[in-house]
Order: structure tokens, then sequence, then C-alpha cells
DNA sequence: CGTACACTTGAGTGGCCTCAATACCTGTGG
DNA sequence: CCACAGGTATTGAGGCCACTCAAGTGTACG
């Protein structure tokens, strides 16, 4: 049996399939409806927000393409980004579904979406188990994630926050095949960057600037260069084992 | 320890089911299949390592009665509590079954614990997808309580981070039975407390006294009792939404 | 009764914040 | 093509919150 060449096609590019497929094989029947399930598409602007803090929402949305960025206001106006959704990963699991969202996310660049209705879903635990068992398998992996974030904020200095954070975006964004070996881009300002490592820009700005000299990473506009990944991670503490999550891997159940 | 579970009347109420009960209506077949997951108990106990750092898990774990840390140690002898494991929690999830546990768990009293193989956990997905679905998705319910300690960590003063911490602990408590109207007991030092927030011991101390002073709340020995929940909720910033994702909701998969 | 650990309290330090001024960059419209 | 505006990066000086260190006081347990 040989793979039809559009779906393999199709398949390369979407992120989320790529991310899936790292470590299991799925049948072709699966890989069909995997992306099905990412064909009803639509595109948000720049710079939008898609979805306020309190709103409700019905729908689960798969990030084809572009950033976006998760994060509460709080009352005295300051903000802390939660996550860095990059394509492939999802919107309204945590603190979407959950009656009315717990965070409002924006996008930072044009961005496209699937939505997958509730009943949809409800539809593929009911016809296909296996294949929905692993997709909410792989929404949990994204707690690692927090939970490594938890560990920099709570305990690690300003400049170890900035190299984990760093690290932590290129392994991830090699995982969905938007980052090279050792660089990518973004658009993230020093700023973004203070609010989701619960620091100041120019904490940030001096972070960066040290990272710079001690030739570990170089940062030029939204191009970020890793220089030297084994020195970067030693001084991050940083274990990329965290992330192989994002991958379905050991729930074979019963393939 | 006056309040366990287990004197309680056992079986009929185990912490998970309580606590997923709390939205949907369970059919008995069900509810029999979730206590049957739930029946192959075994004790640890205090103050014991039940899962290291690195360490193979092959196993889900659903804590019956007891308390657990799950935390991690940096190279530099940090401690980060990433999460206090409460009765009706599942260890395992995060940070377990990805090949390699990511962080350690230790007992903070006797627990008791059910073990849920990996093969059990596919035959389940199998034979009734519907109940796996709404065990996994009360697995991501975790998710919004990691979220929400990041932004504490991230963007609150040490006060605010110890009256948002107690008032989670209370509502998480209550949701499983395990705490009244305004108060529980649970046996955490000010360093727990400490490196769970990302502060430190004496910190702790004072926020204590001061919530203490203004008639907020009462720390005595294990014992917390909140005095004024919406003073201290509008102090701390605090809305439970984020912990409705604990019991099964939204997630009607055709009933 | 002694050891270990937790809590309490104080004084001094330090890392990051705050505030602010300047330079830079990017897109826009004249 | 330049002028301009808005946001972003950079840099410095001063301040504050939490840390550090340390001493002293319970308190549980052998």
């Amino acid at each position: 049996m040989d793979i039809s060449p559009i779906a393999a096609g199709l398949n390369s590019a979407t992120p989320l399939t790529h991310r899936l497929a790292r470590r299991t094989r799925f049948s072709p029947e699966d890989e069909a409806i995997l992306l099905d399930l990412q064909s009803a598409t639509r595109v948000v602007p720049r710079n939008r927000e898609i979805l306020g803090a309190g709103a409700r929402c019905d729908a689960l949305l798969i990030v084809i393409d572009g950033f976006l960025l998760r994060y509460r206001i709080l009352r005295d106006g300051e903000r802390q980004i939660v996550n860095v959704v990059l394509p492939g990963d999802f919107i309204g699991v945590l603190g979407g579904l959950f009656g009315n969202a717990l965070f409002s996310f924006r996008t930072l660049t044009p961005v496209t979406i699937a939505a997958v209705s509730l009943s949809r879903v409800g539809a593929l635990v009911d016809a296909h188990p296996n294949l929905a068992a692993k997709l909410l398998w792989s929404f949990s992996g994204e707690s690692a994630i927090y939970a490594e974030r938890l560990i920099s904020i709570g305990r690690r200095s300003a400049l170890e926050r900035v190299a984990h954070f760093l690290l932590e975006l290129l392994m991830r964004l090699q995982v969905v095949g938007l980052a090279d070996e050792r660089s990518f881009c973004i658009p993230l300002t020093q700023r973004m960057i203070a609010d989701a490592l619960g620091l100041r820009s120019p904490c940030i700005n001096r972070a960066i600037q040290q990272l710079r000299r001690e030739d570990l990473v170089l940062v030029d506009k939204q191009r970020v260069v890793v220089k030297n990944i084994t020195a970067l991670s030693s001084l991050a503490g940083f274990d990329p084992a965290y992330l192989t999550g994002l991958s379905v891997d050991r729930i074979s159940c019963a393939d």
C-alpha cells in the first residue's frame, strides 16, 4: 500500500501532524481524520485579541500557522504571559473549554487556525477512541511546559530564565519544523519575554547582552541564534526531556 | 488526621470519584469501573520518596488518601515545589509517563495509592472511550493550576501569593470533601510553602503574620482557618474559576 | 533530656524594579 | 525622499522587596 502523495504532502505541511507523527505511526485512516480536523481554517490578522479572559469558548482551536500569546492581565495592570502558542499547539483546552476562558489570547502574527467544535470532539471520542486518547494525551504534554516555566520563575536567576526560555523555544520550534539546528525566528519583544518570565524589560535587555558577551546567543531583530547549545543548556540547567511529551509516545493503546 | 476519608466510609466516596461526580452523573457501570481502577491500593509511609526525577514509571497512580509534594531539586540545591498532590489527584500523568519522570514525589503523610498499569489504561480507552476521555480530560484540569501558580510567582507579591495559595488549597480540599467551609488541615511547613511559591521561609512567616494581624487567616500548627474569604480573595486576586476544571463538566461526549 | 527541626525575629545585602532619558527602528504620510 | 510618530532597545541612578545570615525560641520525638 502506497501513501497518497497528497496526504503525505499535507502531513508534512501541518505542524500538529508533523509533531504527533514524530513518535507514532498513524494509520492512513487516522491521518486522514487528523487532517480533516484541521481542514476548516480561518485566518486572524496580526495583533488581534481572539478570546478575552472570561469569554465563552465553544470550540477547540488548532493553530496551523502563526504565533500567539496566552496571558492574563491582573488588576494592577500587570501582565503575565503563560505561554507562547506556536503552530501545532492547541487553544481552548486549558482555560477555554472550562466554561469561560481563563486567559486571553493575542495574535503576534497573522494566524491560521482550525476550529473543531465540541460536538465534533465528542464524535471523535466515540468513533475513534484511540486517536482521541492520543490527542488528549498530547494536551497534557503542555502541562510539562508550564511546570518547567514555574521552576524557572520560582528558582532561577534572570540570566538562567532567559537562557532556558530561548532553548525551549528553539526545541519546540524544531519539533514542528520551524527552526533549524541552532536558530529560529519569532516576533517577540523584550517586553514580552519579560512578561513571560516574571521580569522587566531592562532586565531582559541586560541578560541578552550578557549572553551575547559570553558568545552564547545572538539576538538580532526577530532572529535568535544559539551559538553554543551545550554551554547555554548548562548555564540554564536545561534538560529537553520535558518537551518529549509534545509528541505522542508511550500511550500505545492497542494499535 | 481526624477527618480521614477512610474513617469516613471508604469506597462509596473515594476522593477521585467524589470530585468527578460533582458535575456529571456516571452510569452505575462507569462508577463500578472507576472504583475498580482504584481498588488495588498500597500504602506508602510518611516522608518517603516514591519516584525520583529520572526514574522509570510504568503506571498511573491515583492518590486515595494522604498528601504528597511534586518537586524538582536544581543543581544548586534549590527546590521548587510544582504542586501539592491531594487525595483524588493523579501521579504520573505529567512527568511520569513520558518515559522518565520529570519530577520527584515525596509523601508528607502515609499515602494510600492505587496503581493503574499502562496496559489497563489502554484497555480502558478501548472498552470505555467516553469514560477514558473524561479521565484524560480531568488530567488537563491540572494545567490550570500550574498556570495559575505561574501567574502568582511571576507577578504577585509575597503576601498575595500566600493568600492565593491558601485559598487554592481550601477550594481544592473542599472539592474532595477534606475541608469545611472555611478551614482545613494539612502538614505543610513554611519552608514548603516557600518552595512552592518561589519565596523563602522568613518571607512566608512575615506574610502569615500580616494575614493574621489583618484578621484574614489563622494558621496554627497544621490547621488553616480562613476568617474572611471575601477579603482574602480580594487581596489575592483569587478567582476560583480555574479550579472548576477539576470536575468533569462540559465534555459531554454523547452520554 | 537532648537532638533535630520548625518557627520567629532582626540587621544587612543584593538582585531586580522603577523611573527616566536617550537612541534606534519601522512604517506612514507628506 | 524626508519628516514624523510610535514603539522598542539601551543605559544609568536610586530604591525596595525579598534574600541572606544568624541568633534565639519553641516543639516533637527519641
